[in-house]
Formats: structure tokens, C-alpha cells, sequence
DNA sequence: GCTGTCAGTGACTGGCGGGTCAACTATGGT
DNA sequence: ACCATAGTTGACCCGCCAGTCACTGACAGC
């Protein structure tokens, strides 16, 4: 049994790609460069992956498998009898959002790619796929909400999906692009007021920054300058 | 002066630049695939293009030129007295979003994408850039609107932005996937009744749907098939 | 019809980079 | 020491495609 083989190897060689893909995208990017970066050769990339798609699809994958584990836990924990109580339900959600920021928090580099496109127009249908199942799985766990009088009854699903998705999208995306970790939780949690302001049912309001706002905890910030408007729509529309 | 040059062929390059780019991405579409797709021969690319980038900046250029121009007039429009009345400047901003997403729609092809980044990561800047440029515009325009008392004097500026940028940014995703053209005009109305309702303050609230939502015309949605609730972040995702 | 010009052509070139493999090297066993 | 085995290397091969250019032929003017 002679020479052994370096058991870093393969994840020396991810992390270098992982670097690579996320400086350059899928197609610019070099195997010379990802092995150079690992400290070994192209050849030894080839001992460890089919080919260069192949060490993408091998992170992506892995990556999105373990967002879409948070995602998968919910439908069970929420058979729980904590969704009687909508204060208690509020404060499920925002841990829930909480554990999956995190997650994009550590995995920045590779979310900033899987969101900005970088992946080559090939690669979507993965994160399509996660969006899908994502979907499902919230629909069912909302199904609860929606019979609890959580929401208000004049909603149009498609616009209020895209509009709650959409401020978690956009602060996804914005994260991602921080050079320094955010206050994760005081940001979900403001986002989870705006929200409910949104979309949810009086009822459900009432479980929100219950009434005057500035009491002392929180910081909640008056700022003057960028006010916000009805606009800005569009594409990377914000900063 | 022997023989014209056909005065379609530059069109008819940019018609099937603009698809090839559509369907494969910048770096996989092939100068032999788009001319003969407009029925000439590679050369003829060449007269026209002095590459493959050009052509391909010639065209996001040329759009979100003209796409700034909506967002531009804003600020001067604005000087208006509209503003002082709250239900006319909520039309105004409604009439402007009706616009530039009509714009997004007609040009949907290219408008998606540059949202899903198929043009390789060496191009996001131009994106970048229109969105700074488009941020500033309403950053002065809705100054005025925050001295009016329009917003919660409670919001957190960066994630209220990120809420309400997300939300239109959203719908822009969607709006380019689509097949057929939708109701823009009701889509975006209840928009900004989500937005306004996470945002607004209760004097803008009260121009907002009134009070009960169904009354008659355009038709509040009742929909207990996929229910709304606070997650579907994420990427298509959402939460 | 003849000629000069120039839009348009497409075979060809060059180089880039993904993927291979014969040679090399380190290691453990005898 | 010497061999057998298996990990590692990087020069090389080769397909692909952006970009070139000598050539073709349509057309205007005469």
C-alpha cells in the first residue's frame, strides 16, 4: 500500500473552485487556475472530478441540499401547537428565517453566484428546482395560517407571494454583498413588520411592534435622508 | 456607388443577437448562429459589430438608456403640486410604474436576461450603474414625500428600501417569465397597496383601499389555493 | 456592356482552454 | 535495497469558435 493519497485534496480543490467560480462565474473560469489556487495540478482536479461542470454541480448541490434541509424541517415542526398562538407563531417564523440568513451569511460566496446568475443560463433549472420545492412545502405549512385568519382575505396570492418573496429575495442579495455581518436578526425582524404590515390580517398586526414604535429597545431608525418611495422597482433598484 | 448595403441588416443582426443572447447567454451564443440567423453570413456580423461584446453592449446599452429616461423625468415632474395631495401623487407614481413596467414587458427578452445575469459576471456593472443612477433619482424625489409625512417615521431606510426595491423587483422577474401580458395596471395597484400598507404611514394608509377591500370593480382575489405566508425568501424561492 | 466600387461571403487561422495519459515520484512491504 | 503500487504531474492533443481577408458579384454610372 504505497503513497497516500493527500486527503485534503478534495477539498482544498472545492474551496479553490468555489473562489474561482464565484470571481469569474461557471464558463470564465479556469481549471489551470482552480488547481494552481489548490496548490496542485490539473490533473489532480480530473482524480477528484468528471469535469469542471462536475465540481460545480458537486457544490451547488451540496449547498442548496443543505438550505433545502431547513426548508424540508418545517412542515413537521409546524404541526405543532404553537401556531395556535400568533405571537408564538411570529417568533417561529423569524427563528426559522433567522437559521436560513445564517446560512447565507456563511455561504455568501456561493449564494452571490447562485443569485446573480453567474452560473451560465445551464444551471438555473437547480435553482429553480429549490425554488419549486420550496413553494410547496410553504404552501402546505401556510395552508395552517391562512384558516387561522393570519392574513387578510383580500389578497392576491401570486402578488403577495412575489411581494413577500421579494423582501426576502432583495435582502438575500443584499447580504450577500456585505463585507461585514449585519445585525441578522434586528434586519428580519423589521422586515417581518413590514411584512405583516403588508399582508397580514388586523388580527395578526396587532402581534407587531404593538403600538408607538420607539420605546427603547430595538433602535428603531428615523432616517431622513433615502427616504423610501414607490419606486425603485427593477432590477439591482437598490443599493 | 455601386451597391447599397441593406439597410436591415444592422436590425436584423441586433433582432437575432438579442434572441441568441436571450437563449444562451453572452459567452454561448455564436457569431455563426446569430447571422445566420438574420440570413447573412459571419462577415456581414463584422461590419456592423467590431465584436460579439460590442453588439451585445450596443443592445443593453441602447435599453437601459432608455429605461433611465423614464426614471429621469421623475425628478422634474415632481417639482408639480400633485404632491401635496396624497391620493393624486399615489396615481402619479402608479402611472409611473405602469410605464416602466410596460417598458420591462416589451422588452422582457433581453430585461430577463440581465435580471438572471446571463451576460457573464463582467457585465453586471452596466446593471449596477442604472440601478445607483435610478436609486439617486428617488432618493431626492422622495425626500419630498418623507417631509409630507408619507412614511412610518419608524423605518430602518436600508431594509425599508430593500422591502419595497424587492417587491417591484419581484413582480420584474416574473413579469419577463411570462407568457402572456397580464393586467399590469391591477398587478401594480395592489402592489403599491402592499407596499403602502408596510410602509406608509396611517395618513397614506388612508388613501389605500379605502376601507372593506370587495366592493366591485377590480376584483380583490380571493384566493385559498396557495396561501400567503412569511417565508419563501430566497431566490425564486422565497423564503 | 463595361467598369469601379464596395456590401457581403465563408474558408481559414490562431489561440484558448478542457480533458488525457505516459512518465515520474513517494511510500510501504519484503 | 529493491520492487510493486498507486498518487501526481504537466506536456500535449484537439475541438471550438472569435475574428480575418481574399474573393465574389450586385449595382450605379457612363
Amino acid at each position: 500500500m504505497p503513497r497516500q493519497s493527500d486527503p485534503h485534496a478534495k477539498i482544498k480543490l472545492l474551496t479553490a473552485a468555489e473562489e474561482e467560480f464565484v470571481e469569474h462565474g461557471l464558463d470564465r473560469a479556469k481549471v489551470e487556475d482552480i488547481s494552481a489556487r489548490a496548490g496542485l495540478s490539473k490533473g489532480a482536479f480530473y482524480l477528484h472530478f468528471a469535469s469542471k461542470e462536475d465540481a460545480f454541480k458537486q457544490l451547488v448541490e451540496t449547498t442548496l441540499a443543505r438550505l433545502a434541509h431547513f426548508v424540508d424541517a418545517i412542515p413537521r415542526e409546524e404541526a405543532n401547537e404553537v401556531f395556535e398562538d400568533m405571537a408564538r407563531s411570529m417568533e417561529f417564523w423569524l427563528a426559522k428565517d433567522l437559521e436560513i440568513f445564517e446560512f447565507i451569511w456563511q455561504n455568501r460566496g456561493l449564494m452571490r453566484l447562485l443569485l446573480e446568475g453567474g452560473s451560465s443560463l445551464r444551471y438555473r433549472h437547480l435553482m429553480d428546482e429549490f425554488a419549486e420545492r420550496t413553494r410547496h412545502v410553504i404552501v402546505q405549512s401556510i395552508a395552517l395560517g391562512a384558516g387561522r385568519g393570519f392574513y387578510r382575505d383580500d389578497l392576491d396570492s401570486d402578488l403577495a407571494s412575489a411581494f413577500i418573496a421579494g423582501a426576502y429575495d432583495r435582502y438575500a442579495r443584499q447580504l450577500v454583498q456585505l463585507a461585514k455581518k449585519p445585525d441578522l436578526e434586528g434586519a428580519l425582524r423589521k422586515m417581518q413588520t413590514m411584512v405583516v404590515r403588508g399582508v397580514g390580517s388586523d388580527a395578526l398586526l396587532a402581534h407587531v411592534r404593538p403600538r408607538a414604535a420607539a420605546v427603547s429597545g430595538d433602535s428603531p431608525v428615523i432616517v431622513p435622508a433615502q427616504p423610501v418611495g414607490p419606486t425603485r422597482a427593477l432590477a439591482g433598484g437598490d443599493r
